[in-house]
Formats: structure tokens, sequence, C-alpha cells
DNA sequence: CCGGTCCTAAAACCTAAGTATGCTCCTCTC
DNA sequence: GAGAGGAGCATACTTAGGTTTTAGGACCGG
């Protein structure tokens, strides 16, 4: 909600989103690749869950299809690694012979859906469809607060302890007083938070702090 | 994130949560009943749904246990029919011989847990601590959203109009230019602003319009 | 028709915010 | 050890924000 003024739109969707598979059974893999194919979506297949992770994710909106039961490590359990790595990308399980306690731990995971084989043609391209639209979503919002984050970086401890006071509503006096400095000191850091942050007003400043998530460090006791 | 500094934590958790039970089979309300008040729960069963919409339901933290299969309305049926009525309370599902699309379905549409029977105790004892810290949360900041929501209903057209562009990050000049009042009219529309939305602060204001989900209505075109 | 609310706005006044210039002091680095 | 960057502060000035008082016109319900 920040900064997309003039910004274009779904900055992710610019290029074609991808497809991942992950499947040990070749021709499952073939299938799911000329189903993609079909719909004009550019597909990646791998035949283990390692592979999948060797390759080089480029940064584009994207969604994985996983069977629930691979070679080593169990689908679910690479849900939780790509997680742990950092790597959030909206996943779809296939299982021919999978159970609820399966299906409800991927989904509280944050499955995006779990299709039983056999699954009909439509229902996987539906599955598909709203994970890269999740995916398109999450990657618009992780851009921008990274963007955030970055220019918040440049801040100074004591630029950044200023902005929280300030954008927690405290006057400059009060900021002054609070931390011990005075009020004219407290414009300055206040001018340089500004060109830093590349905010153009105040309500553009305090929805940064909100986006961060910044509170004031010390209660007035 | 809003309003809550000097009131007390969790006001839905003021008092003793209560545990709503929907089956048609007497042995399995009996058998949940004596679970959850061996923990120090309060517990309503009811055998229809159709009993349960008629009870009235406190403003209290609570959870709903549900069969998948009640003898008319199916228990996703149900849940769906309770969002649409806007109760919303966090499910728990249970199934003799439930199927993965069913709890796909169940999941999706924001069940907290889709449990087995036969399960064990403390599964669904874990499932129900869960489901009340859920229902806890959104009832804490539905209660903030509602006293929000109350406070900018006492606005006027106009005032909501200033109150949109001013949190926009607009000068008092730019609003009066914008809407082609006296800049000095704005500033009076704005005291009267911050005194209904009892707002301390500009920050304070932004923040409020964040979480109203307040924007600039005409563009500069 | 009267009172209330809303919207408007001018005059006067005060406080808060923001900028520029100039200077000191410290610390870290090249 | 010289320069860069950070932090601090004062003076001076401008602009923005905010309140109070006073008051006119529109509209609505009793």
């Amino acid at each position: 909600m920040i900064g997309r003024s003039t910004s274009p739109r779904n900055v992710a969707s610019a290029e074609e989103p991808i497809v991942y598979v992950v499947d040990d059974d070749a021709s499952v893999r073939d299938a799911l690749r000329s189903l993609f194919r079909s719909v004009g979506l550019r597909v990646e297949v791998f035949g283990s869950a390692p592979e999948f992770l060797q390759s080089k994710l480029p940064d584009v909106a994207s969604c994985l299809i996983l069977d629930i039961r691979l070679p080593r490590l169990s689908g679910l359990d690479f849900q939780v690694d790509l997680a742990r790595a950092g790597i959030h990308i909206p996943i779809i399980f296939m299982t021919g012979h999978g159970d609820i306690p399966m299906t409800v731990r991927a989904m509280k995971a944050g499955a995006v859906d779990f299709l039983t084989k056999p699954f009909r043609d439509q229902d996987m391209l539906d599955a598909v469809a709203a994970a890269i639209e999740r995916d398109r979503n999450s990657r618009d919002e992780a851009k921008i607060l990274s963007d955030l984050h970055a220019r918040f970086g440049t801040l100074t401890a004591r630029e950044r302890e200023v902005m929280a006071l300030v954008t927690a509503g405290l006057m400059n006096k009060q900021v002054a007083a609070e931390i011990g400095i005075a009020e004219i000191t407290v414009k300055i850091h206040r001018g340089q938070i500004m060109r830093k942050m590349a905010a153009k007003s105040l309500a553009d400043l305090v929805k940064m702090a909100q986006t961060l998530g910044l509170q004031r460090a010390a209660p007035p006791q």
C-alpha cells in the first residue's frame, strides 16, 4: 500500500510465470509438461527435490507441483525445508494415496491445493492459476517491503530512533525530551529521514513505519 | 494496532471461552462434553445445525466442532452458510469417513483443523486451543475495528473527504484546492475530525485511516 | 417559522515544522 | 593526520498547522 502511486502494478507479472513440477514418475512429468505447455505456461520438470533445489529460480511468479510421495524426502518435509530455507513458493500437492492428516498438514503449512490422482486437467489448471496469482501478489508485496527495508537500512541508529518516535505521533519537542537532545537536532534528523526514506509527507512516513512494523523502542516509563 | 496503548489486552478473553459441538450422534456429544469439561472448558452441545443457529452466541472467544456429515446440511455447506451470515467462528471438523477433496475444501474455507475419527483426545484439545486462540485474536481485532468504524460513522461526508485527503499526505492548501474550499475551512474540518476520531496526532489519524482502508476518493485526474 | 446541524470562511493569533548557515566535537578510515 | 560522516547545537527565517471568535447561507424536522 505504499509507493504504488506511480509504479506499474504487478511487477512480478512482467515476465511469464513458470510452473515447476517435481515428480519421480517420468510419465507424470511428461503429462504435466504437455498440459501446461498446451495453455502456454512455461514449465520446468524435475525428478527429485534436490534437482529442483539446485536449479536457479528466476525472479518471476511461479508455483511448484509436488508429489507427496517423493523418493527420499516426503513432499511434506520438503515443503517445510523450503519454508525454512526462505523459499516461499506456492505449492500444489498431488497424491495417489494420501490421507486426511497429510492433507491437513499440507494445507496448514500453506499449500494452495491438494489434488488426488487421477485429477481432471482443469482442476490442475485452476489450482495453478490460483497459485501463480498468489505468488504474484506476494512477490509484489515482498518487492515493496524490500525496497522499504533498503531505504530504512541507510538510516543511522539515531535516525531510526527519531523515526520511531515521530511516527508514533510525538512532537519534535517531545522526541527531543525523550532522547535528551535539542529540538533543533530532532528537526535536522527528521529532514534527513524524509530524504532517505523518500517520504513525501509525514503521512507517507507513518505508513512506511507501519509496513516496517516500527514501534517506539522506549515507552515513557 | 491502534488504541491498544492503555487498554487491557485480549478483551475477548476476559470471560471463559466456549466450545460448541454440533453432532447428531448423542454419544459423540457426550464424549466431547466430558472431554472439554475435564479440562475446564465451557461446552454447549447441539444435535443439528439449526439448533446451533437458534442459540444466542455470547460475545466471548469460542469455536465450533462440527461433524462433516450432518443430517440435512453437510458440515461444509454449513461452514459456508455461517460465513455468509457473517458468523465467523473457527471450525474444527470431525469425520469418520471423509475424503481429501472435502478436507481441502474445508481448509481452504478457513477451517482450523480436520480430525478423523477416532482421534486422540489430545489432538482435539490442541485443535480447540488453537481455534480459541485464533478467535480471541480475531475478536480483539474486530473490536478495535468496530470502535474505529463507530467513530468514523460520526464524521460528516465532508469530514470523511478531508480525512482521506489529509491522511493521503496532502497539505491543507492542497486539500482545499482539491475540493474547492478555503484552507481555513479545511483546518476547521480537520480539527473536528481529530476530535471525533479521538486521534492524538496526525500519525494516529493516518494509522486509523490505514486500518479503515481509507483511500483518497478522487485522484488528481 | 424556529432551532439545530452542516458547510463555509474571514480575522487574529499562536505553536509546530522545516530549512539554511555556521560551528564544535568525536570517531573511524585511508 | 587529514578527511569523511555522524551527532549535536544556535540563530534566523519561512511555511504549515491549529484554535477561537464571529457569522452567513442551506437544509431539515418539529
